[in-house]
RNA sequence: GCGGAGGGCCGGACGGCCGCCUCGGCCGGGGGUGACCCCGCCGGGGAGGAAAGUCCGGACUCCUUGAAGCGACGGUGCCGGGUAACGCCCGGGCAGGGCAACCUGACGGAAAGCGCCACAGAGAACAGACCACCGCCGGCGCGUCCGGCGGCCAGGGUGAAACGGUGGGGUAAGAGCCCACCGGGGGCCGGGCAACCGGACCCGCAUGGCAAGCCCCACCGGGAGCAAUGCCGCAUAGGGACCCCGCGCGGGCUGAUCCUUUCGGGGAUAUCGCCGCAGGGCCGCUUCAGCCCGAGGGGUCCGGGUUGGCAGCACGAGCCGGUCCGCGAGGGCCGGCCCAGAUGAAUGGUCGUCGCGGGCGGGGAGACCCGCCUGGCACAGAAUCCGGCUUACAGGCCCUCCGCGCGA
RNA sequence: GCACCCGUAGCUCAGCUGGAUAGAGCGCUGCCCUCCGAAGGCAGAGGCCCAAGGUUCGAAUCCUUGCGGGUGCG
C-alpha cells in the first residue's frame, strides 16, 4: 500500500486528527428531516472521484458569543448505489470519513450533505475518500466567499 | 481409484487503534419539587441461512350482533399420520424414469351434464353411411365389365387419437364366430385403518381424449393489517359546501307544561318526557334469537393540522443438553440458559498477521516442495413475531449408499 | 405492509373464448415518380412472443415459479 502522500502515517493507525475532539470546535449533528435535505439540495455542490458534497451556510447561524453553532451533516445513498448492503456500506464509510475530516475542516453553522456514488464510494481507498472530502470542502468554502 | 445418489453442517480466524446501538449496575458528576433526564465509569448483548421474494399458514390487534341452512366467491385434491395451522413435512400406495443407490408426479370424478377435438381422413364420438371384399341371379359391346339381391365382417393413403391386440382354427369371403396368451369389465373371497394389493370365478367384451375448458363431489376459508391498536402531548378546529333516507299512529300516563277548581280533584295533549304499536337499521338471502334507533341517521368533497413521545416490542408454538415413545415427521418428561431491538434506521471504519483462491518463477521422473506478487474471498442487512415454501450463493467439511475397475 | 397491472418487430400497440402464415401503424431498405427533396405508389427485410418448467396431439394464449418495469391504497 503506497498512496501518494500519506501525511503523518507511520504505523497502521489512521490520522490522529480523528480523535473525538468536540469540546473545542462546534458540535456535530446528523441531519434527519426531509426539509433539511431539500434545503441543502438547492445549495452549492462539488463532485469528486469518490463522492459528491452539498454544502451551505445556514442563515440563522453564528450566534454572537454564545455556544458555537453546530455543524450538521447528512448522508444520502439512493437506490442507484446498489442494494441494501451496498448502500449501508457506502453510508458507513461516508460517516467514518466525515468524523475524521469535518471536525477540523468543517465550518460552524454549515450544513453538509455527503452523497455516495455507485461502485466507487465503496471501492475507493479510505485515504482517497478523505482527500476527496477535504478537497470538496475547500472548494465550497472558497466559492462561498 | 473413477463416476454417481441421498442427508447434515459451516459459510473466514485472531489482534491493535478509533467509533455506533441497546440492556443492567447503581459507582461518580450535573439538572429537576418530583416521576425522571443528561454526561462519565464498569459489566453483558448486538444480523441471516436465506434476515430476501412476499407464494402459503398462524399468533396478536381492531372492525363486523349470534346461530343454523342456502347461495356466491376463492382455495385445496391418492391414502394415513404429524402440527397451533398449512398448499408444509413424514410414512405408505400407484404411475413414470434410471443397470442401481435413488429421483419425479396438481395423482378425486370423463356410464351427471354442457362444450371442444384444427389439418388430413370413408368416418372424430348414439355409430352407422361410403369405397372395396365374397356368393347367387340377370345382361351384353364376353371384359375378369355393368346392374340387381344377399352376406355386413376383416381391409381403406390418414391422424395425436379410430369401438380390444397377437397368433391359430374356421369360412364363399369373413368377423370373439371359436380357441390360447395379453388387455378390459363385473361382483365375490382374503390381507390392509385406508389408498391399494392378491386369488379363484364369471362376461367374448358395449360406452376415446381434454376437467392447469365450464362443471360435479369432498374438505377448508369473515375483513383489514403493527403506518393494526391504546394512552399522552402539541397544533388547529369546535368549521364550510352538497347529497340521500326519515321525523307515522295510539295511550293520557300526570313527570313537566297549560286550563280550571268548591283545592280533594277534574280536563287538555300543541310542546318536552314516558309507554305501546307500526316503521327502520344491525350478516348476500331465509329462519330463529337478540340488540339498537324511534327523530335523527348516513355519505361525498373542501378547508385546517401533520418535528411528536410512550406502550404494542421481544420469555417465545424460544434455544441447548439428556432421557423415553415412535420406522419417521414429531411428541412427552427432566435439567440448564435469557439470546438484536434500530426508526435518515445501530451491529462498523481502518491497519496488521494467518487461512483459502489465483498468477509468476525455481527444484523434482512424479506425488509434491520452496520463493515472490495479489484492487480476489460468495449471495446478501432484522423493522411486530413465529411455522413453511421458493429463489440467490465463492469455497469447504462430515456421514451413508450405488455402479464400474483394480488388489487381497 | 397490502392490492393490482404490463413485458409481442427499432418504437407504439393488436392478437390472449388454445389450431399452425403472429398482424397493424410509424420507422428502416430498395425501386418508381421529380431538375432535387417532401408527399405519394410498389416491393422487401426485421420476432427463439421476458425466462424456466408443466398441462395438451398442439401454448403468444392455460397453470406454476422467477426476473424486469409500472400504478394505487394505508
Amino acid at each position: 500500500m503506497t498512496p501518494p502522500k500519506a501525511p503523518d502515517q507511520t504505523d497502521g493507525t489512521p490520522p490522529s486528527a480523528a480523535l473525538s475532539c468536540p469540546e473545542v470546535s462546534a458540535p456535530l449533528r446528523t441531519m434527519k428531516t426531509r426539509a433539511e435535505f431539500l434545503r441543502a439540495a438547492r445549495a452549492d455542490k462539488q463532485g469528486t472521484k469518490g463522492l459528491l458534497v452539498q454544502g451551505r451556510a445556514r442563515a440563522e447561524a453564528s450566534p454572537e458569543g454564545g455556544a458555537p453553532a453546530e455543524i450538521r451533516v447528512g448522508y444520502t445513498c439512493s437506490k442507484k448505489v446498489g442494494n441494501a448492503v451496498a448502500r449501508n456500506r457506502a453510508k458507513r464509510r461516508l460517516r467514518a470519513a466525515a468524523r475524521a475530516v469535518i471536525a477540523d475542516d468543517g465550518r460552524p453553522g454549515w450544513d453538509y450533505v455527503l452523497i455516495g456514488k455507485r461502485e466507487v464510494t465503496a471501492a475507493r481507498s479510505f485515504e482517497g475518500l478523505l482527500s476527496d472530502l477535504r478537497y470538496a470542502l475547500r472548494k465550497l468554502h472558497e466559492r462561498a466567499r
